[in-house]
DNA sequence: CTATGGCACGGATT
DNA sequence: AATCCGTGCCATAG
């Protein structure tokens, strides 16, 4: 077991009480927003200040600001059952870890800007558009951009906005029409073929559109598509079957359907797009100096790592200042004191959680959904003795990146259906003959998954497999991205 | 008549 | 209390 020391939480009272609703939120939090949080505590606190000569937790030796740690970060350190769980510090390692991952494309563009992938995104898409506002529509584009759900949608209706800021609707629409026009392309839309609409314009500057994409990129083109009625959108356009065809193709190939993510999700094959990447992992599983013998590692970053803390000088001038301003101070100083301790109960909730998430689901890292075991909040919280909101928060809004580089949601593996999911997409990649519904339901309770045919209809959808009966040959990859794509 | 998708309900999970 | 998930029923398409 790692070390449990660093602090208890035995008091009572409204301290208590404070110091519980802080670390809820920070656990909620993933790291940029973390990161977000710190720097404002740092400016605002005179109390709080970075250690720049830190221990490390863990082994308590001396080290450099973002140096880490060399004897934690080794296996003989640790009970041979456990898996190498550290902390890393932001600084450098996220940075170059970001930096492999941004698209080609992009890569340039980025490296100028590495600032970037430090910002939310959010005021990421601010900083864009910021100079061609103004006061009110400055305002209008913050709260367009606080509202964006995690594929990059708009959530809220631009008449509300509109209400709110006492301004007519076309004011708000052109602000949105400037957000979506930022990086990534096509943000704030409503749908994905909106969206996806915006790309194609940005396209269309660079290169030749095939006259028949657009056409076929509209909300009625794609609610036909959806519904696999390709030879009836054919009629409808005037034009072959093929011309439909070749329109999937370059729609697939060259757009991309929700603007925040172009590689996230489980099952998802990973999309080739052109827009730039944001979201960044919150805590990365590898293997120990990158050699599969060292066995796994679990690397969980944490801006600023150990060095917030409590300024000395600070608390040296607190006890000789007297009068009215003492209570200012005073109060900046348990803040202070609060976050400080509020960040260790973090960083080791995550820590004991993902300790038990790796010892235990380590077939399901190596080897893919099918070897999930299920298990529930409700059951980690029971055995790491926290309460299961505590998992909760902890699992929420974080990602991992597997060893394989997939980047998941940490709640995938709590997902209890993924390895019903798998095994269906097993079968069906063997198939002979496309099988119906009823006849996977029936091979999946050979192999000892019980589930109704309908959840098996959902599952197929879900996975973007078609029916049966249109499940002929290969060519349907296409058909099924778009059909992700509509699904939502 | 069969296969599939939409809607919505109820139970479990968070 | 809110959300997610599996499922049954029914309409519709083939």
């Amino acid at each position: 077991m790692l070390r449990q020391g660093h602090y208890t939480l035995t008091s009572t009272g409204p301290q208590a009480t404070a110091h519980l609703a802080q670390t809820m939120t920070l656990l909620n939090m993933n790291t940029q927003e973390l990161m977000q949080q710190l720097d404002t505590a740092l400016a605002e606190n005179p109390a709080l200040e970075l250690d720049e000569d830190r221990r490390c937790p863990t082994c308590h030796r001396t080290l450099g600001p973002t140096e880490i740690c060399p004897v934690c970060s080794q296996p003989n350190t640790r009970d041979e059952s456990d898996p190498v769980v550290f902390l890393s510090p932001l600084h450098d390692t996220y940075h170059d870890k970001m930096g492999s991952r941004v698209s080609n494309e992009y890569e340039d563009i980025v490296e100028d800007e590495y600032s970037v992938k430090t910002e939310t995104l959010p005021s990421y898409i601010i900083t864009q558009i910021s100079i061609e506002l103004n006061g009110i529509e400055h305002q209008i584009a913050e709260h367009l951009v606080q509202n964006l759900d995690e594929n990059g949608f708009l959530t809220i209706e631009l008449f509300e906005i509109a209400r709110y800021f006492h301004v007519s609707i076309s004011v708000v629409e052109r602000v949105r029409k400037l957000i979506q026009h930022c990086e990534p392309l096509g943000i704030a839309s409503k749908t994905s073929t909106e969206a996806m609409q915006i790309q194609l314009e940005f396209l269309a500057q660079s290169q030749e559109i095939p006259a028949i994409v657009p056409q076929v990129l509209t909300e009625e083109g794609m609610g036909l598509l959806y519904h696999r009625k390709m030879d009836k959108l054919a009629k409808n356009l005037d034009v072959k079957l093929s011309d439909i065809e070749d329109a999937i193709q370059f729609i697939a190939s060259n757009l991309n359907p929700f603007p925040t993510h172009s590689y996230w999700g489980t099952c998802r094959t990973p999309t080739k797009s052109n827009v730039h990447v944001y979201h960044q992992p919150d805590i990365i599983i590898h293997y120990l100096n990158d050699d599969p013998k060292n066995g796994l590692s679990v690397e969980v970053f944490m801006p600023y790592l150990w060095q917030p803390k409590i300024n000395p000088e600070f608390k040296a001038a607190m006890a000789k200042i007297e009068g009215d301003k003492k209570e200012a101070w005073q109060k900046d100083y348990e803040k202070a004191a609060l976050l400080v301790k509020c960040l260790q109960q973090r960083a080791y909730t995550i820590l004991r959680l993902m300790q038990y998430l790796v010892k235990n689901q380590e077939a399901f890292i190596l080897n893919g959904a099918k070897y999930l075991k299920p298990v529930t909040r409700a059951k980690v919280a029971e055995i790491l003795d926290v309460h299961e909101s505590t998992i909760s928060r902890a699992v929420a809004n974080k990602t991992v990146e597997l060893q394989n580089g997939k980047i998941i949601p940490l709640s995938a593996f709590f997902s209890q259906n993924l390895g019903v999911r798998s095994v269906l997409c097993e079968i069906i990649s063997k198939e002979k003959t496309p099988l119906s519904d009823s006849k996977l339901t029936k091979e999946l309770q050979k192999q000892g998954y019980s589930v109704a045919r309908r959840t098996v209809a959902k599952y197929r959808s879900m996975e973007g497999i078609l029916p049966a009966h249109l499940r002929k040959s290969s060519q349907n990859d296409k058909v099924s991205y778009l059909r992700k794509v509509v699904a939502n």
